[in-house]
DNA sequence: TCGGAGAGCCTTACAACGTAAGGCAACCAT
DNA sequence: ATGGTTGCCTTACGTTGTAAGGCTCTCCGA
């Protein structure tokens, strides 16, 4: 018979793979030591050979969906790294919203970290030259990251977070909360009403929608290339 | 002698502001059932005849911030709201980070909500109301809102946070990051060595100061401005 | 005066979590 | 063979949120 191969022994690639696994099939909160080892066919203590600890394990999958950002970047951008600021860094933004919808809980993970990874100080380097190549001065450049907040990293800041998001969507409810919110917040209603888009339109929340994503970017390089003078 | 008082009964006012001390004086991790009780004088099971469990203290904290900010609105804006939409969303937008900054976890906190707390969504409808008023679309303000992103809270994205936030600072140690970070990192290196800022100016972490948050607004408003064509 | 109801707080207990300490077994170079 | 190293497991502890129920006041109608 072949080589048994009693098991592929732990690493800390693997239980990040796994983590990473879990979390998209299960969430955030499913992410607990114990379930990531059972996972693995492990106990949970053996986790502790390979990381330190609960939260280096997040700090790890922080880092891990950075570095899928920057893959996915050098995927789409090979070719052409001498386009204007505005297309690179649309480029940039809308890898790293690829990652961001591929890994729902990525947003929450990523500004619930105590401390910046060290991998996104690399990320924001790389808008910062695109922005200096670009004609611009590392003061307007830092106002920019500013003004991108959670954009560059391919998410919105989220507005609308109904509880039903997360469960019963009862109808009559529903519809009694609406009449109520139509009054006590008019404009609010009105907009929403408004701005009802497409179903096909890929998604992250209620409100970060694709099309509203890009349509932002552009508002704000708009105010840039005014602010670069 | 007075009538001797035993104790104020508990409330889930006493509790929230007991919550919010804690949270200013030891920050968010110190918010336990336990300790918030232990600060009331009281037994942890106590807390739960005036609120719904964890969840529901920090959702109460998390309301409480953004009637802060009402109020505080309402104490500096109360004359001119006569005023174009700039200076009526600067307004708010200070008047949010005076909050913060009184409230150093709250950005934390609110960011942190699994749902948003339905007092944000009145803010919010007071802002698009203010833009509608100023002559925007529905469409350009929802953008707009998107656009600012944590802004309108009162707070500017973290863009730094390094490790020595949380305790030592250990000079050679310091030094050392600081030679290999500009190797790895040389534009943002060269970004954060052209705009070390004042201190006297008001912070919310390293990056978040008042300077760039107001110039960040302008940045955004006169890209508004020239949308609303 | 009394007694019963209810509010307000406490006691006890449990499950789930992260993780410290140490044990056991398989492997490696000597 | 042997002694060390590596890799995983076992056991156990402290902390957390919170379910279930008990105690003790206060108040009010009879």
């Amino acid at each position: 018979m072949a080589a048994k191969k009693p098991r592929e022994p732990l690493s800390r690639e693997r239980a990040l793979a796994a983590a990473i696994a879990l979390a998209d099939k299960e969430g955030i909160p499913a992410l607990t030591m114990r379930r990531i080892a059972t996972e693995l066919g492990v106990e949970a203590m053996s986790l502790y050979h390979h990381l330190p600890g609960k939260e280096g394990l997040l700090d790890g999958l922080a880092e891990a969906v950075i570095a899928q950002i920057e893959t996915e970047i050098g995927r789409t951008a090979a070719t052409g790294s001498d386009k204007d600021w505005r297309t690179r860094l649309r480029q940039r933004f809308l890898s790293a919203r690829e990652v961001m919808l591929r890994h729902p809980w990525a947003p929450a993970l990523l500004s619930s970290r105590p401390t910046i990874p060290t991998a996104v100080y690399a990320y924001y380097d790389g808008i910062i030259g695109t922005l200096v190549d670009g004609g611009f001065s590392y003061r307007i450049a830092h106002r920019a990251i500013h003004a991108f907040g959670s954009l560059a990293l391919g998410f919105a800041q989220e507005i609308f977070r109904p509880a039903s998001a997360g469960g019963n969507t009862d109808v009559d409810v529903a519809e009694a909360d609406l009449a109520a919110m139509a009054e006590a917040l008019p404009h609010l209603t009105a907009m929403v009403a408004s701005e009802v888009h497409d179903v096909s339109d890929p998604t992250l929340g209620w409100c970060d929608s694709q099309v509203e994503f890009e349509y932002t970017l552009d508002l704000l390089f708009d105010g840039l290339e005014r602010a670069r003078g």
